[in-house]
DNA sequence: CAACTACCTGACCGCGGAGTCAACAAGTTA
DNA sequence: TAACTTGTTGACTCCGCGGTCAGGTAGTTG
């Protein structure tokens, strides 16, 4: 298999090797780090799943506090980043509905992501909590600014911007934190598209109605 | 101070010693699992903080798994008390205001239950599935009904009970999950209790808004 | 008070975890 | 091809964890 391997690639470039562990372990890690927790993850696990040595997981990443910060640093970026997209310029009827959107995706397509960071903010982000009181402190206040902008605006009932954000934000991260409960509880084996789709589309109902937001 | 202790009690019954034990050991080990999840908790740990010997918490539950559950057991009683208080009877003008009241403070009275019960559900339920098959699903269900029944009623609009008992879990539950983070972001060093208020009244009009339902 | 039961605890054990290391293989460079 | 860098790995150490156990002490019962 080892011969096949290299009979295709044929003599991989240093670069190239070093990019592809690095991808594997980082992939196969935040699924182990997502499912079992930071202490419940072994890094024999990981090296399992991958199927590499230990020994080589910790040649690419000196410990596993490293390998962590690692798959969570990647995770705030995307966080962060559809926050952005709303500006007060935008009318919040299609600013709040395509922002609830993009969340419920990644709840959707990046599950693994998702629950890391919710399961660091559970446990009081022992590893995130400088990053939670710069990058994501300012843009959460920016972004508190922009809904107070819609309300002078009279584009929406005068409601606490910043409570109104944690109601989306969790009620959107419930599709990946919870997912398994749902679909327990609906009596499927997983949420399929539709389920994220009739969520995403509830979510923003309510809460452009609830905000005094006029549709149409 | 152990004379003290002794002189004070003077001669306590084997049934009091029990009951005062086990209760101790709970409640720190409540304490522990909800900062640092199952696999983060040492039985060292909460007989340190409990100021007794790692023996002794042996002594009274077998395992650390046994413990984890017997802490666990009690919560999802707490979880399903409130929604069985909603009939198809009341408004849910009132229904609606008062659950999502409930869940609130059970968010800040409880929140290190309502922590563990996140992070369980967070990893997939390994210790709970089984109950949230059977009890939970079947309060669940019946809760989906009382709502089919207002909208049957035209008491609120015609949206789905499931998706809709989601988005006020997850918003009344992350008051718990994640208050630290809201703190951090709020620039306090904790949430107080004007802030569970808010949050409260926030989800409360958007919800009924949101629903259609009329307030008056 | 004697016999019994419940409670208590320090010393100990075995396991599995993170991380080290030395020796080697594979790619790179001049 | 020789010297060097980068990648690879099994064997190893060290430690802290969950759990056991034996020998105690404190309460209970006749």
């Amino acid at each position: 298999m080892n011969d096949i391997k290299k009979s295709v690639v044929k003599r991989r470039k240093s670069a190239d090797i070093r990019k592809g562990n690095l991808q594997l372990i980082l992939t196969v890690a935040e699924q182990r780090f997502a499912e079992f927790g930071y202490n419940g993850t072994t890094i024999s696990s990981i090296a399992d799943q991958a199927n590499l040595p230990k020994s080589n997981i910790l040649y690419y990443f000196k410990t596993k506090e490293v390998l962590y910060k690692e798959v969570l640093s990647q995770i705030l970026k995307i966080w962060l980043v559809d926050m952005e997209e709303m500006t007060a310029e935008q009318h919040p009827k299609e600013a709040l509905r395509h922002y609830i959107l993009l969340k419920i995706r990644q709840s959707k397509e990046h599950s693994n992501a998702s629950r890391i960071f919710a399961s660091e903010l559970l446990h009081g982000a022992p590893f995130l909590r400088e990053k939670l009181q710069t990058d994501l402190k300012i843009q959460f206040i920016s972004t508190c600014q922009v809904i107070r902008e819609w309300i002078a605006k009279q584009w929406m009932n005068p409601i606490s911007p910043e409570h109104l954000l944690f109601m989306i934000w969790s009620s959107t991260q419930a599709y990946a934190d919870y997912g398994l409960q749902s679909s327990i509880l609906m009596g499927k084996a997983e949420l399929d598209d539709n389920d994220f789709e009739t969520g995403a589309e509830l979510i923003t109902q309510v809460v452009l109605r609830g905000c005094g937001i006029k549709q149409l």
